[in-house]
RNA sequence: CGGGACGUAGCGCAGCUUGGUAGCGCGCAGCGUUCGGGACGCUGAGGUCGCGGGUUCAAAUCCCGCCGUCCCGACCA
């Protein structure tokens, strides 16, 4: 397996890495995948580190139905309109045909806000903060692997406010605690940004999400948060009597990551030969190959790796012995560097006689002996180092692929022959957005979260800029 | 919805033009040799050839219909 240099590979070497890897394969119902146990555990590390931010900025798990009547969505005129056309209804139950039918969630800000309605009497009930672990199905047009499934798994926070100014400040803290799990935890360098008009929310007055781009030169939205002001609380009739006496309908935001991740992650570190895991959410960390001949090696390599993976776990790292007992060395090897295993630790009976483990680095290649009484620091060292090298990395490829742009023709040509990220001044107008997506397939990803002068002109049009802009290829 | 491919063993495919015993690689099972960078030998298991109809002595192969999947364009986390 080869990186592809053609960004037109790059679909088939991601399908392979994700088969190879043992991720998840494509399921019986159309755009559906299977998630497997490996590719599970990655996402259970994603979950477990945003479940725990969540619950520290004060947020309670709850769950809604995935079977939505219609008749609720469609009182949000807006967001109906956005997602309708990627419905999956049920319109048969019970052996008869329903009366009404029923829309599989493709969000859940509908039902929610409906139940809101009852939840909400007083500005003493607000804040609001939940979150929902759930499955949404979208029936979208060109599924892929973890990137963009019909089914997918997620979380979506549903939070209700007294003031314009909290829910903003609610919208903001969480795309900041996306920004720290995606760049601190999987190593994936991020922008954060304000999203246009035409790339909003279905329904919400501000949308702001974290940008990153993939080693294919594509960039890959990660993270939305959404400002809904009191769009929904009109729509369900949310109201709450304030602290002055008088009735106020409630300030909403809404915000999501979901499986998708999982994607980003694979295309953001992978390389020819295979998955690089940043140490954090590596489900394993260390995995050790004993390597003998004999039965009396195999014993004697054998116990020494579940000694050394007991003392190493004590120090809190993720050990896991390969004691497949039909499989070789050399196979061992290719296969955790295809799961991208932080760190391989090769114990044979030369290692033991010379009290030494020999350790191989997934993301430099690097193989060093290390004495077996350091071994605990050295790994716990490497999971720093790497976890820090897989972010540099990352950051100077994004570096390397951002472009400036101050005429129309620099724009199109830094698209289309560089890829990557392109920043430029922008008007405004929604006609010279869609002319770039028209002729160039690049998207406005973000514009700064507080509006910043680009003292230029814009780079469509030539009209006063109003805005800074960076375009993408996206997913 | 428009344009193009494809459906044969768990996976990837050949066979179809020119109808006649259903094959290859990987994987799987057994035995043996191997084992510090993706091992090898021998033996073996596994298939309603997408579905329905037609032509024919005979259909994976030819004809008709249906179903499904994938790729390219418009949607999207």
């Amino acid at each position: 397996m080869a990186l592809p240099t053609q960004a037109d590979d790059f679909p088939a070497w991601y399908q392979e890495v994700v088969r190879g890897a043992d991720l998840a394969e494509n399921s019986l119902a159309r755009g559906t995948m299977v998630i497997k146990p490996y590719g599970y555990a990655i996402w259970e590390s994603i979950h477990d580190a945003l479940d725990l931010r969540f619950k520290q900025t004060g947020h309670e798990n709850v769950y809604f139905p995935m079977l939505i009547p219609l008749r609720l969505l469609e009182r949000e005129k807006e967001h109906v309109e956005g997602f309708a056309p990627e419905f999956a209804m049920v319109t048969h139950a019970g052996g008869e045909e329903l009366g009404e039918p029923l829309v599989v969630r493709p969000t859940s800000e509908t039902i929610i806000w409906d139940t809101y309605s009852r939840w909400i009497q007083s500005y003493r009930d607000l804040p609001l903060l939940y979150n929902q672990w759930a499955n949404v199905v979208r029936w979208e047009m060109r599924p892929r692997l973890f990137l963009r499934t019909t089914e997918f798994l997620w979380q979506e926070g549903h939070t209700a406010h007294e003031t314009h100014d909290e829910a903003w400040e609610e919208t903001l803290r969480m795309l900041e605690v996306y920004r720290e799990v995606v760049e601190d935890v999987m190593a994936i360098p991020v922008h954060k940004g304000r999203k246009t008009a035409a790339e909003r929310f279905p329904g919400a007055v501000e949308t702001v999400s974290i940008e990153a781009l993939m080693r294919d030169r594509k960039a890959l939205q990660s993270g939305t948060s959404h400002y809904l002001g009191t769009n929904f609380a009109k729509a369900y009739d949310v109201t709450f009597l304030g602290r002055d006496g008088e009735e106020h309908h409630a300030y909403a935001t809404s915000w999501g990551v979901s499986t998708r991740l999982v994607g980003g992650l694979i295309m953001a570190h992978g390389d020819d030969k295979g998955l690089r895991l940043p140490p954090r959410v590596a489900p394993v960390q260390v995995v050790i190959v004993p390597i003998f001949r004999t039965d009396d090696e195999r014993s004697r390599v054998l116990e020494a790796a579940s000694r050394l993976a007991d003392e190493w776990r004590a120090l809190g790292l993720r050990v896991k012995v390969d004691d497949r007992d039909d499989l070789r060395p050399g196979y061992k090897f290719a296969d955790h560097e295809l799961r991208g295993v932080p760190v391989r630790v090769e114990l044979g009976p030369r290692d033991l006689d010379a009290s030494q483990v020999t350790t191989a680095r997934r993301d430099t290649g690097d193989k060093t002996a290390v004495p077996l009484d350091a071994s605990g620091a050295w790994l716990v060292d490497a999971m720093d180092q790497i976890q820090r090298a897989l972010f540099d990395d990352a950051v100077a490829f994004r570096a390397a692929n951002t472009n400036e742009a101050a005429t129309y023709e620099e724009l199109r040509a830094a698209i289309t022959d560089a890829g990557g990220f392109v920043t430029g001044a922008w008007c405004g107008a929604p006609d010279c957005e869609a002319k770039v997506k028209a002729e160039t397939k690049a998207t406005i990803r973000f514009l700064p979260l507080e509006q910043e002068d680009p003292g230029a002109a814009c780079t469509v049009c030539g009209a006063p800029g109003t805005e800074r802009a960076t375009w993408a290829i996206a997913y």
